[in-house]
DNA sequence: AATTTTTATTAGACTAATCTAAATACTATA
DNA sequence: TATAGTATTTAGATTAGTCTAATAAAAATT
């Protein structure tokens, strides 16, 4: 069993690696777990005695297969009650991070099977990431910024970039979260700014750096 | 901030001391904690300079007006949890505590604010034992085995003593749970067995045992 | 190709939480 | 009230996770 420590580290590995693609190297990974490279270098080599990542030494690491799977396993829970504390306790976006990474770790299948049933077996969490399925399977969608798509398109919000807490405020304002459905229906040349019809009521103007960390998912 | 750890101390002593009634010696705090006696003497000693009980060697420990609030709270979300998982996922009564005691150290206050909320600020848990409000204020409500009230009362199912498996089966398939309300219609005079009507509807006959260990509150 | 800079690992120390074994204090009983 | 027995504390070790400082390897620059 993994701690919680070991199991924090392992997300991280498997996020900076881009879900396995590239390995990481020990100062991105010391700066994502805010800790001093050489508590990395402690940890990896612990991790790679429990076959949960590959490392060699100067090369970099990388999840294991079994690590991928743990990983995939803790994101599920982090995502799971993401959805939980949005749905059902109101939480607004910014606040979700703190406590999902606690909660991430609570140890119980029956517990998270539940959860996902009495939440109705949601596909993505609030910021428009998809949830893994127990196995660990992902489904991908497409997920492309305003400011790629052409004029005419409509799209599901299903995620943001970034999460300064003034720019999901400005989205709370206008009316936009995950699940808005978003129609582009001009761009201005000269800025690029966009204007977007708002599930199909209200037609609003946004800045091309709202656009660019919008992400829209075909309808 | 106290650990875990040092939380699940906290909220053993403040058990074993009857709500700090009495002070508490070492080996029984060893037993409920299932831990060495020397780790126990260690840990006390710790709690107590951080001010969390009061403690004189070989005089045993109890909680200390501030470790008594600390304990409370987490008895609080303990409970508050618990009511969430049988209201909400539908755990049955054995599989609570070992959940429980993991999310009761999710620290945000919150989420166990909005989740009381969600919950609907309940009062007592499943087990029928009273929820501590945000400053630790219980409750307290009598609780009598059947066996010890007279033919004629009337009252709500606030608890159970003992937590069996069977027994808790048993009280499952006659339709017996918290918040059930029985009313006490005759008592056999050769062995005790009592006969109840649940709900108003259906009477059935139980033994001592089980009349001694089911707890009623005055309706 | 040699040197400098950056990156990564080791060395050694610290705290929290645990253990076993040894020492000490309290309690009960003769 | 001395002694035996029990309860409790201390001594000393271990493991997880962290740190700073020192060393070593790799990469980049001259
Ligand atoms: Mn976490
Ligand atoms: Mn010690
Ligand atoms: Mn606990
Ligand atoms: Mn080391």
């Amino acid at each position: 069993m993994l701690s919680f420590v070991e199991e924090n580290y392992l997300k991280a590995i498997y996020h900076l690696s881009e879900a396995g693609k590239r390995s990481v190297n020990t100062n991105s990974l010391a700066e994502e777990m805010k800790t001093a490279p050489a508590s990395v270098s402690d940890m990896i080599k612990r991790l790679s005695e429990k076959k949960m990542v590959d490392y060699q030494k100067y090369r970099g690491v990388n999840v294991s297969g079994k690590g991928k799977i743990k990983a995939l396993h803790v994101i599920r829970q982090h995502r799971i009650w993401k959805v939980f504390l949005v749905e059902k306790l109101n939480f607004q976006w910014d606040q979700l991070d703190e406590v999902a990474e606690q909660l991430e770790h609570i140890k119980s299948p029956l517990l998270i099977q539940r959860l996902d049933e009495f939440l109705g077996f949601p596909k993505f969490d609030p910021h428009g990431d998809p949830i893994p399925d127990e196995n660990g399977q992902l489904i991908e969608k497409r997920k492309d910024p305003i400011t790629q798509l052409p004029v005419g398109t409509a799209g599901i919000v299903v995620g943001v970039n970034g999460s300064s807490a003034s720019f999901l405020k400005y989205l709370d304002k206008v009316g936009i979260s995950i699940g808005t459905r978003l129609q582009i229906v001009d761009r201005m040349e000269f800025d690029g700014s966009v204007d977007v019809t708002i599930d199909g009521k209200k037609t609003i103007t946004i800045s091309p750096t709202v656009a660019e960390n919008i992400l829209l998912s075909e309808a």
